[in-house]
DNA sequence: AGTTTGACCCGGACGC
DNA sequence: TGCGTCCGGGTCAAAC
């Protein structure tokens, strides 16, 4: 599932690829995905042009001229930029016809993702109960202890709870909790400075490190995009038999209804 | 009022 | 082959 550092992948890939280029007609094979009418989704973007990419949490953001397209890809949204000769996949909801005679084309096997316009410059309605950014000042020791003080959910949950720091999903989550060595079922509110402190680095070191897998990766890829470069990357804990330190085996357990996976030895308190 | 839980959207993967 | 069940990001309603 494309977290923050898959988004952020994609938009710098689809900057290099699409930048600047005038969308001359969509076609909507699945309307759910627009969310508003997607006639007057289709009408106001004819004309338009992608000036800026940018993210905010794991949603993209395509500046246009005068509006903003919002995207959010949920579980399994993809974007592939191809020539207007090759041929449609199964799961193509969203077609865009750019001005050079390619395509931007979104797929989604899962049909969770959702596209907007928004007015450029206006605070997108769901932004407003978003967390700040892990790698903004704002997310601190002191933000993280306040936020946290009262909550008595396990802090793998709350690492998920976008309202709390945005950008997270269940594999960073995993990984994160296993770098700091802290067992994912722990109250968020017994997490004391010092592990807030590792938490909220940790967190950045290794979002940046997947940023850096996920952008190496995308480049390799001449025809298509989306694909994320997870498979590059290296997972400690999600998904894994074993412990990369102790050896010992990887639990599978469920924390907050997903899928959670820890080394008892290695993540203790 | 604030916090927490669970259903929902969907279809591929997997197990029996 | 053919069912039934599970999974998951975010939203929303319901329950605590």
């Amino acid at each position: 599932m494309p977290e923050l550092p898959e988004v952020q992948t994609v938009l710098d890939t689809l900057e290099l690829r699409i930048k600047d280029r005038e969308i001359k007609d969509i076609k909507i094979l699945y309307k759910p995905i627009i969310v508003g009418d997607p006639k007057q989704f289709r009408k106001r973007l004819l004309g338009q042009h992608f000036r800026d990419f940018k993210r905010r949490g794991k949603y993209l953001l395509f500046e246009m001229d005068d509006l903003t397209l919002v995207s959010h890809l949920r579980m399994e949204g993809k974007y592939f930029t191809v020539d207007e000769t090759v041929p449609l996949s199964k799961h193509d909801h969203v077609i865009f016809y750019l001005d050079d005679g390619t395509q931007l084309r979104y797929n989604d096997v899962r049909k969770f993702g959702r596209m907007e316009l928004i007015e450029k410059d206006d605070e997108y309605r769901d932004f407003k109960d978003l967390g700040p950014e892990p790698f903004s000042n704002e997310f601190s020791v002191r933000y993280c202890r306040e936020y946290l003080k009262n909550k008595k959910l396990p802090i793998k949950q709350v690492l998920l709870d976008q309202s709390f720091v945005a950008g997270i999903g269940n594999i960073y989550a995993d990984e994160i909790l296993f770098a700091i060595r802290t067992d994912p079922r722990t109250r968020a509110c017994e997490l004391d400075d010092e592990q807030l402190k590792d938490l909220i680095s940790q967190t950045r070191k290794i979002l940046k490190k997947a940023i850096k897998a996920g952008g190496t990766t995308i480049r390799s890829y001449t025809s298509s995009l989306g694909v994320t470069g997870r498979f590059q990357l290296s997972l400690n804990v999600h998904t894994m038999k074993q412990c990369p330190i102790c050896h010992g085996p990887i639990r599978k357990i469920t924390v907050g209804g997903r899928g959670t996976y820890y080394c008892e030895k290695c993540q203790k308190g």
